[in-house]
Parts: C-alpha cells; structure tokens; sequence
DNA sequence: AAGGAAAATGGTAGCGCTGTCATGATAGCG
DNA sequence: CGCTATCATGACAGCGCTACCATTTTCCTT
C-alpha cells in the first residue's frame, strides 16, 4: 500500500490566484519590498522596481485589496449613500463624486436608502464594516443611532445636498434661501395667488425646506401661502396630475411654484396640451435647471443648482482632508442662481 | 526608576472598534462561536445566539468585512461597471440592479467607464482584487486583456443591455431587431426619405447596432439609409441641433429616426418652437421609451425598452446563481415594445 | 440503560497583505 | 578615515475573522 502524502497542505487557499509571495519570488526580492514597489514606489530602488513591475505583468497579478485594506486598516473605498436613484439630481452628484475620486483610485461604494432613515442607519453600520475611508451622505438627517454612530466614527463625513451644522463636513446649498428666491421672483413678477406643489414633502424635505423659504416671502407680503403636496415622487406624471388638482381647489391661482422642474415641466406641458396659455392663463417656476426646462417652451424659470460641482467640490474636499492637508473648509456653499425663462 | 512596562502592546491595532472576540467574551462563549451566531444562525442554540446578539447591541459592534472576507474569500460586494452615468438608461438598469442586490444584502461597487475600454481593463482588474462574488457589466464588447481576465475569473459575470455571446451570464435585448423595427413602423407609416441620427456611434455602439437593423430595413425597400452622426452626447441639445443639420443636408427628409428618446425629443421640442408639424412636416421616432416622450406633445414614437426590468432580472439571475442554484438560464432576452405615439 | 446520531461548541491555523522595527549597504562630513 | 545620516531591504508578527476538524453535549432509538 502506498504511503500517504503527508499532510502538507493544510492551506485553506480557495482561489489559485497569484500572491504577492510569488511576485516576490519571481522578482527576488521579499514579499514585503515587492509590497512597496507597488504601494510606496519612491522607498525602492529603480531596479527592483523594475523587476517586480515586471514580474507582476508576466504573472498576471492582481493585489488583493481586501488584504491589502485588512493590514493596513485602509481601504480606498468611498461609501456615498444617497435617497434615490431616480431622482436625477442625485445620480448627477453622484456623478460629481465618483470622476473626482475615481481619478485618485478611490472607488465608490454605493448605497440606496429610498428616502427611509432606518434603511440609511443601515448602510452606515454596513459601510462601516468595510473600513471605508470615507463616506459621503445626503442630506442633515439622520436618526439618533445613526447619528452617534457617525459622529464618533473618527473618518471624514461629507454631507451634501443642503447647507447647515453637519457631523464634519459639508457641501451644499441653502434650500431656504432658493424658496425665497424664487417666491421673491413670482411676487415681483406680480403674482399674488401663488400655490407651492411638492411631492412627499417628509421625504423631499429639502423641497420643504424651500416651501417654507417661499411661505416667509409671502407672508410677509400679506399674501396666503396654499401648499399642494402630492403623495407620488416628484415627476412629469405627477406635475401633470398637480395641474388638474390646482385648478380644482385653487381656480383663481395665478402662478405654481414647483418643487423641482419634473413637476413643473410637467404641468407646463399637460398645461399645453389643455390650451392653457403659460405664463398668460397660469406662471409656472421649478427648481434645479434640469436641461429639459431650456428646451420646452416657453422655457422654464428655475434655479440653477450646481448638482455636479456639488459632487466635485464634496470630492475635493474629501480628498484634501484624506491626504491629510489641513486647508481644507468645513463648509461649502455652492450657490443658486435664479434662471428667469419664459414661464413666469 | 521605574520599571518600564513589559512591551505588552505589540498590537497594530489602529482603531478602537469592538471585535468579535469582545463580543464572544462578553457573551460568554468563543469567538468562533460568536462568529456563527451572527453569520449562521441555525447552527447555534437559541440561547446562545440570543446573548450573542445582546453583546453586540450593548457594545455596538460594527462586524468587520474585510476580515471576514479575506478569511472566507468571499465579499458581498458586486461590481457594476458601466460607460456613462449621464445617460439615464444606466441609472435605470443600476437601480433595477440595487434594489435586487441590497434586499439580499450586497452592496454595489460602482465603476464608470466613460466609454473607455482600457478603462473598463482597469475597473474590472481593481474590482476583482475585491474579492468581488459577481460583476456586472454593461455590453458585450471588452478589449482582449480585459476580456481574457474576466473569461479566467472563475466568478459569475453579468453583460447587460445588448444580447449575444457573451463570457457567462447574459440579460439584455436585441438592438438589430430593435432598429428593424422601429424601420419596419416607419416605412409602412408611408415615409420614405428617413435619416437616422444618432451620437458618438463608436461609443453608443448599440445605437449602431440598431442603425444596422434600420439600413437593412430601407435597403430591402430599396430606400437609401442616411445616417447623420452628431459628435456629442445624446442629449436633449444635441438633438435640437440636429434638426437643423437634417433639415440642411437632407431638406426632403420626411422621418427622422433617433438613436435615443432625449435626442428625438429635443429635435421634437426644437421642431415645435421653429413652427414645424410634427409629424405634419416631418416625423419623429425615438428610442428607450422615456417618460418624457410621453409628456410632450406630439407624443413621441418610441421604442420601450425595459431598463430596471434588465437590472432586477440580472440581479435575480446573479443571486440564483451564486445561491449555487443550477436552475438558471445563460441568456435573457428582455423584449422591447414599440410604441406608436403622435410623432409619426 | 446503552449506543449512536445529531447538535452545539471550541481550538487551531491561517486568509494575503503591510506596520514596525532591525539590519545591511551607501553616502556624507569634518 | 572613522562616525553618523540616509537609503534599501528583510524578518516577524498580526489585522479580525472564518474554515476545518475535534470535542463535548443533547437527544433519540430500541
């Protein structure tokens, strides 16, 4: 009977990939200088360089990032967790965050809450777990777990979207101030009955941030401040929908005051279609200068809000403090502008 | 003086998180035991896995990830790997991906190719070294590096959008039949002079696929197919100046055929504010079935394609599969629907 | 009550890499 | 020419967790 082999392989390897122990091997040198000819180029001479760059081209080595973050407790992973994916406003931020960091070999991880501050405690706890360098949120609010949780996380914190107190840093706009503005706009326009129309103002509460921006404007005016809020996301169909509804229960409205422009370009172009003369019969103002206001006509009044430089910029900032530059500012504000089109 | 204290703290540990042992400690049970009562909760007593889990709410462990995947090489991680994130085709199939992948507790690791398939060679090398349990990717169409390394991976892959041959798993729907279609509508709606205009056809290839199934259409009528290429984006403005350039080089044109819906709508809007009929003077067809098309009046021909469909049912494949379910099919196609609007 | 299967738990040894410190080689200086 | 400062490299151990196997406990069965 033939001897059994001894039982030399206790490795419990599951995958046959390449290690950085035999780019060593086949550069010889030790697995820890092959270490830093990839990671720390400068702390090694140009031949060994040389050598292990080779080696690894001709094994075909991949490095093993999750070891790679486990040792050094360092991962280059961005968590960028976000309300929605539908809302485009969002997906262009994310858009932002992910050229800039990307460029820096940082990648994104990325998380969806649905608008559901459980859900986003959730990914926080997840994220956390994946010793992210980072983590880019949207918005203020959070819950009180999630909150503490953030706050005694001890890496950099980005939340964008609306300016105020954040955790750590912060890049974002005052939605307060662009309800002001535009009401400020439709009442010097000369409009005096104007409605709001949002979409689930407790998820959208930026939106309702700029409703109460809008109703401070006008109550200081003397005028009423009606608010329509729709229980359905912030769409074309829903801006059609919100028309009818308008002039149901506000006939004498002179101008809508949209909480974004899906909604208002809807309601101008079901407006259209009705016969409606925009801005004659009814004004109509949205936020955010989607592409799509400037193309419809009349075009769209609304305010510009910089969705990719807020992205950009949350990046930078992001990058700055990673790479540990103390010149780096708490807050940003990226401004609005107010973009008068034909519509008002 | 005083005796130096024993150089007990040889640990590298840079954080003060809680880890697992803490927590079996506190429990009163082993790590490894602990470790089960959080990851395979059928294979400890109710008891025990009840004091696990109160150790870990009293002391708010957070489980690390990358320890527990390099140990177990395997991560929860799915990589996504897409060419655009303007074009909200790819927001949609992500989001149809997200919503599928997080309810079974993946997370998405998101990778923008900008077009770019030396790019697409790099994401996919970082993202392997992720120890990733599946990639996504959209198309069929990799560089031969790229395409030999994820062939070798040994992990499920997912190409998405387009159907065909591809490495592994394969969701997505015919852009030949798509554009013959759309062809086959227009010419039996009587229009003979028809110009296809799409943008960047060496990146959006898919539209070039889809051009290629509208010339066969109009060839097999002995109509000639001209074809007009725009060198930017597909947006909303590429396709208002696209009219003109139509209406200037083929003054005849009686359809215009687009590659996507943002171009055909921006021809369309542009069309209405310079007095044309659509489809009077000339007609309009797009493609993807944005809810925009439906908004605008003329409602727009289209093609509806099932973006968040493709996403949730490449998900679902993928999750089946790596559940170790054998039970799963290779390719899927998700049908396309056309949809015959006002603009044609 | 004895025997055996199944369930519950624990010990050990890594997963592949990098931080830390130690060592050898090279250069710089008066 | 000796002595220190700098550079290049290596040995070792450990990051926090889980696979694997061994052991103990529990629960049936006849």
């Amino acid at each position: 009977m033939s001897k059994d082999l001894p039982a030399a392989n206790k490795s419990r390897r599951r995958s046959d990939q390449i290690t950085l122990s035999q780019v060593a091997q086949a550069a010889g040198v030790s697995p820890i200088t092959a270490s830093r000819a990839l990671n720390h180029p400068d702390k090694v001479s140009n031949s060994t360089r040389q050598s292990v760059l080779e080696s690894v081209e001709r094994l075909g080595y991949v490095p093993n990032l999750i070891a790679g973050s486990l040792a050094s407790s360092r991962s280059r992973l961005i968590a960028v967790i976000v309300p929605s994916l539908i809302n485009s406003v969002f997906v262009e931020v994310i858009k932002g965050l992910q050229e800039t960091l990307e460029a820096q070999g940082y990648q994104i991880l990325l998380g969806n809450t649905d608008y559901d501050l459980d859900r986003e405690y959730q990914l926080v706890r997840t994220f956390l777990g994946w010793s992210c360098s980072a983590l880019v949120t949207a918005g203020l609010r959070h819950n009180d777990a999630c909150h503490t949780l953030l706050a005694n996380w001890g890496h950099p914190i980005m939340e964008v979207m609306e300016l105020g107190n954040g955790i750590d840093l912060n890049v974002g706009l005052d939605h307060v101030a662009a309800g002001r503005c535009m009401a400020s706009h439709l009442v010097d326009r000369g409009y005096q009955r104007i409605v709001y129309v949002g979409a689930r103002l407790s998820h959208d509460y930026r939106a309702g941030m700029r409703y109460e921006g809008h109703k401070a404007v006008l109550k200081a005016k003397g005028l009423e401040a009606p608010l329509l809020e729709m229980d359905t996301l912030g769409t074309l169909q829903a801006g059609a929908e919100s028309l009818a509804q308008v002039l149901q229960h506000y006939p004498a409205t002179q101008a809508i005051h949209f909480a974004n422009d899906d909604l208002a370009a809807g309601a101008l172009l079901a407006a259209q279609r009705q016969g409606l003369q925009v801005p004659g019969d009814i004004a109509i103002a949205g936020f955010n200068g989607l592409p799509l206001g400037q193309h419809i006509t009349p075009k769209l009044t609304t305010i510009l809000s910089p969705r990719e430089d807020m992205g950009r910029l949350a990046a930078q900032e992001l990058i700055r403090r990673l790479s540990g530059k103390s010149v780096y500012r708490r807050q940003h504000d990226v401004n609005f502008t107010l973009q008068v089109g034909e519509s008002t």
